[in-house]
DNA sequence: GACGTAATCATTAAAAAAGATGATTTTTTA
DNA sequence: TAAAAAATCATCTTTTTTAATGATTACGTC
């Protein structure tokens, strides 16, 4: 039985490249692609492929969020993450919204079927880069807590330790706690560290 | 006469979807690619494409700088510039380097033979997107001096106001003037803000 | 139900950044 | 070369951040 694929990337020259990767492959089965999120749910109300391909990064939401949505409507639906990042946040993000395995956009293409023959399964795929990066004992950015990235956010948006305690209704001293924490966590010195690491990883 | 084509970028699914897409075309002739600066210098040794389509982000260099590297050995090849994001400053500093138009990952098949056809003229081409996105009446990033941008990246690294006025052999005052200036231009309202968009517009 | 972590708040002090103004000297460029 | 822009420095004030310590409460997990 073939494997029928669907592509969810806003580039055309991603897609039009996977398509032009794998159209000679007889086991799979081409289904289309679509290039926002919106566009790929209306599809998946009409149609059920075995695998998506889902770029992380999405013009109207993030691959991540769409990931989990559609994850919640289709469990069974295989999602392989797709992107030119190779950073353990997303990664992480990804597979723990529902995606079964991340593949970077410079594979190859015996990588891609590897990855598709694989989650196909229910197993799980890194590519070896992926694997690489992850294996790298990076900082703490991943134990950032829910409270923690929420001041992190308002860090960046610019406001100040007073503007965000009356936000998230916390006393002043609080935020700085978060603060400091963040500073240690990510191994940085002051805000203008803290802003260029978060935004490098795609924390914000 | 066909009209040779090389590409230059680090996803092989990018380069495979643009091969995919102008290989019916009989004008042209394609003549492979490269993932990176160096084995596109090393290629342009032994031949000599009409047009290069070069991607922004490079894992060697950026392309900004092999734009400018190639185009002052070999001044007679079209640059076209290609990438992601649609972002001024970016499409700005590629123009400035000797690109001689700009296409988005996401352009279509008429696009992209639009635009090698513009380049092999001599003539500037912009996609439609990228052409609205300069039209923007955006901030005066572009505008920031020489020396404000030093400032910029020894900000995002960490530095204080102190380090900075050693680093570059000024006075405290002056950085600060600097800091000041860079937070106007930026319309910002402190560094942490300041590093952010800096961040999201690739200067850092 | 004990334990560890997360989240909360407090106090005090030092360091750094931001805001306001003004002024001089180079450099660029029209 | 004259005007405009950039780079430099100064003083002074206010706001914000960072640092150092300590402590209580809430919550999920084993």
């Amino acid at each position: 039985m073939k494997i029928s694929i669907f592509v969810v990337d806003d580039h055309y020259m991603v897609t039009e490249g996977i398509r032009s990767l794998l159209q000679n492959e007889k086991i799979l089965d081409w289904m289309g692609h679509a290039t926002n999120a919106a566009s790929c749910l209306s599809f998946l109300k009409l149609h059920e492929p075995d695998v998506i391909l889902m770029d992380v990064n999405l013009p109207d939401k993030s691959g991540i969020d769409l990931c989990k949505e559609v994850k919640q409507l289709y469990p069974s639906l295989a999602i392989l993450g797709l992107s030119t990042f190779n950073q353990q946040a997303i990664i992480k993000n990804m597979m723990d919204n529902g995606a079964l395995g991340y593949v970077l956009k410079n594979a190859t293409k015996e990588e891609l079927l590897e990855a598709i023959n694989t989650v196909i399964k229910g197993k799980v795929y890194y590519s070896f880069e992926v694997l690489s990066a992850m294996r790298k004992p990076e900082p703490n950015q991943l134990l950032i807590t829910r409270r923690e990235k929420e001041v992190l956010l308002l860090i960046a948006e610019g406001l100040t330790n007073a503007e965000i305690s009356e936000k998230l209704f916390i006393s002043i001293p609080t935020v700085n706690t978060h603060r400091k924490s963040l500073l240690e966590k990510f191994e940085v010195k002051n805000t203008a560290m803290l802003i260029g690491k978060a935004s490098k990883l795609g924390l914000i």
